[in-house]
DNA sequence: TGTCCGATATCCT
DNA sequence: GGATATCGGACAT
């Protein structure tokens, strides 16, 4: 019974649309110290998100929807909050995002870090490919979306950062954007006092 | 702390 | 056909 108790408490726990619903830079830094959750292979995979970044297209020029760019690569972006994001840089890193603010906004948020619950793997993964090499996240979770995938979802455990550990400065890798739009101090994380 | 560069999907020319 | 990308590991400095 205990397991089904939990099951229970998790899944009110699942943060739902108008979560994701919600201006962008809202969602990036809410998102903070919220959960995802991963089923993969009749096993879960859980951590703490501890940095992200909002990419507000189509006006972004850092976006991949800027200008209202809309392929079947980024169509995702255009979906309503909480859908899947995700997309290969490099040859080889996936990177995975969240659409936010709605159907009319091509909007999202990307995580950069999470804390993994595991003891094992007690470290920050400090960096968007590292996120998904962890959560095992690749193109099979395209589109997904989050507020009723049975593979991926958020919780809210009820962590709360405080305000003086929320750290925000410009998003990473996005030079090709230009200063200004490089400048835009749309990146959270939080400043963990032990072990950066 | 800095530089190098892998490996490939996607989009533009 | 060519350029580029929301990176990360390796190794030099």
């Amino acid at each position: 019974m205990k397991g089904l108790s939990n099951f229970y408490r998790e899944s009110s726990r699942r943060l739902k649309r108008n979560f994701f619903d919600r201006p962008t830079l809202q969602v990036a830094r809410e998102l903070l110290g919220k959960f995802i959750v991963r089923s993969y292979r009749r096993r879960v995979i859980a951590g703490m998100i501890t940095e992200t970044e909002a990419y507000k297209g189509p006006k972004d020029r850092a976006s991949h929807t800027f200008g209202g760019r809309r392929t079947a690569a980024v169509e995702a972006m255009y979906g309503e909050g909480g859908v899947v994001y995700v997309y290969l840089v490099y040859g080889m890193h996936w990177q995975l995002n969240f659409s936010t603010a709605g159907k009319e906004k091509p909007e999202a948020v990307l995580i950069r870090g999470v804390l993994p619950e595991t003891k094992s793997q007690r470290r920050i993964t400090d960096g968007p490919g590292k996120v998904s090499k962890y959560l095992k996240i690749n193109r099979a979770l395209y589109g997904e979306d989050v507020t009723s995938s049975k593979n991926i979802w958020l919780e809210d455990r009820g962590v709360v950062i405080p305000s003086s550990q929320i750290k925000k400065g410009p998003r990473i890798g996005i030079h090709y954007a230009g200063p200004y739009w490089a400048a835009k101090p749309w990146r959270f994380w939080v400043e963990l006092t032990s072990s950066r």
